[in-house]
DNA sequence: CAGTACAACTAGTACGTACAAGTGCCACGT
DNA sequence: ACGTGGCACTTGTACGTACTAGTTGTACTG
C-alpha cells in the first residue's frame, strides 16, 4: 500500500538510483476500492460516478501523486485532439501568433503541441515529430517547405499554413492581404505629402514578393512610378541598417521608406538616428507587423498591423473544419491589415525635389 | 492491399470525411511477409534482420506511408529518453538556450519536448503537461515557480533550472556568477575613468538580486560607494526608457549606466539617443546577456556574455547524471561570464563632477 | 407486486509498440 | 553422425488508458 510499483527496497548505495514506477489509474482504483474504469470516468469528467466517489478518487490520486499518462491517452483515444504547431522563435510576430493559438485551440477543444524550427533541425524533421505524436492537423507559421507528400496518400493530414513563404496546393492558407497593407502605407505617406517613397523588401522570405508587388502597384496608382525604388533586404535588422548606410552614402535620401517588416525598419531607424538623421522630420519610416518592437516608446513605428489573434483563430478554425466538419476543399483565408499610425511618419521637410521643383 | 485499415469505400459525399487509419508496423510486416517484431527490430536498427529484409521493410514502409507512433513507443519503452523544456519565448537569451539544447540533448541521447510558458498558461500547467508526456527530467529556463512537490514523493522527477528566479532545494541549478559579470562591467568602466556609474536592476526577475548586489559590492570595492545609484527596472525595454526619461529630467546624468539586461539597455540607449545624448561620449552603457540585440551594428552594446551553448550543455549533462549515473545530490553549477566590449562604452567626457572637481 | 428506469459501477478488450523468450535452420568442427 | 553455435526470425505479453457492453441495486410506476 502506498508503494505503487515499488519493490519496497530503498535504493541501495552503489546501485544506480532506480526510478520508482509512476502510479497508474489502477493504483488509484485499488486505493479507493473501485475499478480502473471508474477512475477513468472520473478523470474524464464523464457521468457515471457518484459525487462522493469522485471526491475519494481525486483525493487518492493526490496522495499517490498520480498524473494521467498522456502517451497512453494518446494511444487509446479515438481522437487525439492535438494540433501540431511548427514555428520559429526569432520572428516576434510569429511568437505572438503562437501565443494566440493557445486560447484559440482551447476554444475549439484542441490541445497544442509545439515544435520549433531551429537551425540544426530542418522543418521536415520537426514535421515528422509532430505527426509521430499524432497531431490531427499541423499549423505552420512562416514555413518554407511544401508538404505535398503529407496531404496525399492514405493518411492525409490537414495542414494550415499561416503566412507561408510559397503557395501550395492541398493546404489551407491564412494570410494577409499584403498589397492592401502596403497600399495603406503608401496612401498614408502620399497624403502626408511624400513622393520619394522607397521600399526595402524581404527577398525570398514569406510574403515578401507580394509586398514588393503591392508597393509597385500603389506607387503607380499615385503616378509615382518614377520614384519606385526597391532595396533588397531579408527581414533582419542588419538588412535595414545596410540600406540605411547605402542611402546615407548618396547625396539624396528618399523622404520616406517602407520597410519589409518591423525588424528591418528598426535597423533602418537606428542607423539613421545614429547618423544624425531625424525621424520623421528628415525621413519617415513605416514598418510591417506592428510587433512589440514598433510599440516601444523610443521606436514608435508606424506599422502595418496583422492581428496575430485573428490569424491564430482562423487557422485553428480551418483545421477544425477539416477535422470535425469534413471539409475537403482548400481554403484561402485572406485577412485585411490595418495601418497603425505612430510617430515615425510625418510630413516631409520642405526641400528641393530631384526634379528641381520646390515643394511647399 | 495497399488500403491499410481502410474500408475500401471512398469517403462518400454527405458523410463527414473519415480519416483513414494510419498504417502500423503490422501493416508493414504483412506487406513484407514478416512479423511485426521484425519490423520493430529494423526500425530500431537492432541486429537480427538480414540486410535484404531491412531494405524490403523500409521500402514497404515508404509505400504505405508508415510513420512510427511516438505515443505507442513512449508507452512501451522502458525509458522515454525525453527531456522536457519549460521556456519563455520573449527573452532572446532564453531562446538562444533552447536552440542550443537541441544538439546538447542529441549528444547525450535524449530528445526534447518543448513547452512554452505563455500568459494564458501558468508554469504549473506547462510542467504538468511535460510530466504527462513522460519527460524523464525537466529543464526550466528562467522559471519563477518552485517545484518542491515534484522532487518529492514516489515519482521524483529531476529538475534542472537554468537561471532560476529563486533558489530552491532538490533541484540542480545552472547559473551565471552574476556578481563576476557585473564586477567586470564596473571594472571596465572604472578603467575608462568613470566614477558616476548607475545601475538599472531587474526587480524580481531571475538573477536580478544578485546583479544588484554585485553592482553594490563592485562599486564599494572601487571606493565609489557614494556614487551607487540603483534604479528600479524589470528587464523590459520600457523600464530602460523610463529610467532614461528620469535621468534626463535631472540636471546631472551619470557618466555610465549598467542595465540589468540587454533589452533594458536597448530602451535606455534608444531613448537617450532620441534626446540627443551621445553614446558613449556623454553616457556609456553596458548591457547584460550579449544577445543578438547587443550585436546589432546600430546598437553595438558592450554586454556581459553568458554562453547559451555552455548553459545548455551543462544542463543536459546534469540531467543525464541523475538519470544515467544515479547521482542524487544537488548540483549548483556556476558559469563565469565574460565582458564583450563594444562601442557603447568609452571614456567619460571631461566635465565637472557632482562634487565640484574638474576631471581631466 | 411485477416491471421498468436509472444510477453507479465492473469486465474485457483494443490501441501500436518494445522487449523477453523462444524456434527453425544451416554451416561447421570433430 | 552428432552436437554446437549463431543468424534470422516468431510468439507472446505488457505498457496505461478509453471505450463498449454489461451487471448490480434501488426507487418508482401502474
Amino acid at each position: 500500500m502506498g508503494d505503487p510499483g515499488g519493490t519496497g527496497s530503498s535504493d541501495g548505495p552503489g546501485t544506480p538510483a532506480r526510478r520508482l514506477k509512476r502510479p497508474t489509474m489502477s493504483d488509484v482504483a485499488a486505493r479507493v476500492g473501485v475499478s480502473q474504469a471508474l477512475v477513468s470516468l472520473v478523470f474524464r469528467n464523464q457521468p457515471g460516478a457518484s459525487p462522493d466517489t469522485r471526491r475519494r478518487v481525486f483525493q487518492a490520486a493526490e496522495e499517490l501523486g498520480y498524473r494521467p499518462d498522456t502517451a497512453a491517452q494518446l494511444l487509446r483515444r479515438t481522437r487525439s485532439r492535438q494540433l501540431g504547431v511548427l514555428f520559429t522563435m526569432r520572428q516576434p510576430h510569429d511568437v505572438g501568433i503562437v501565443e494566440a493559438l493557445y486560447p484559440a485551440a482551447r476554444k475549439h477543444g484542441y490541445t497544442l503541441v509545439l515544435n520549433a524550427m531551429v537551425a540544426t533541425r530542418g522543418e521536415r524533421q520537426a514535421m515528422e515529430e509532430l505527426l509521430g505524436l499524432r497531431s490531427e492537423a499541423v499549423i505552420t507559421i512562416g514555413a518554407t517547405s511544401s508538404w505535398q507528400h503529407l496531404t496525399t496518400g492514405a493518411t492525409r493530414t490537414p495542414i494550415v499554413e499561416i503566412n507561408p513563404r510559397t503557395r501550395a496546393a492541398g493546404v489551407d492558407v491564412v494570410r494577409t492581404a499584403e498589397h492592401k497593407g502596403i497600399r495603406q502605407a503608401v496612401d498614408h505617406l502620399v497624403a502626408l505629402g511624400h513622393r520619394a517613397i522607397a521600399h526595402i523588401d524581404g527577398g525570398t522570405m514569406p510574403a515578401a514578393a507580394e509586398r514588393r508587388r503591392g508597393y509597385r502597384a500603389a506607387m503607380r496608382r499615385h503616378g509615382l512610378a518614377d520614384h519606385i525604388r526597391v532595396h533588397p533586404g531579408d527581414y533582419t535588422e542588419e538588412s535595414g541598417a545596410r540600406v540605411a548606410r547605402d542611402l546615407l552614402a548618396r547625396a539624396q535620401l528618399p523622404t520616406a521608406v517602407i520597410a519589409g517588416n518591423d525588424r528591418c525598419a528598426h535597423g533602418l531607424l537606428g542607423t539613421l538616428l545614429r547618423a544624425g538623421v531625424r525621424v520623421p522630420e528628415d525621413v519617415s519610416i513605416v514598418g510591417y507587423d506592428d510587433s512589440q518592437l514598433a510599440r516601444l516608446s523610443f521606436i514608435d513605428l508606424t506599422s502595418v498591423r496583422q492581428e496575430a489573434a485573428e490569424s491564430a483563430e482562423l487557422a485553428v478554425r480551418a483545421a477544425a473544419e477539416r477535422l470535425d466538419e469534413g471539409r475537403t476543399a482548400d481554403r484561402d483565408i485572406v485577412l485585411d491589415p490595418t495601418l497603425a499610425v505612430r510617430g515615425s511618419t510625418g510630413p516631409p521637410r520642405t526641400r528641393s525635389t530631384p526634379d528641381g521643383d520646390l515643394l511647399r
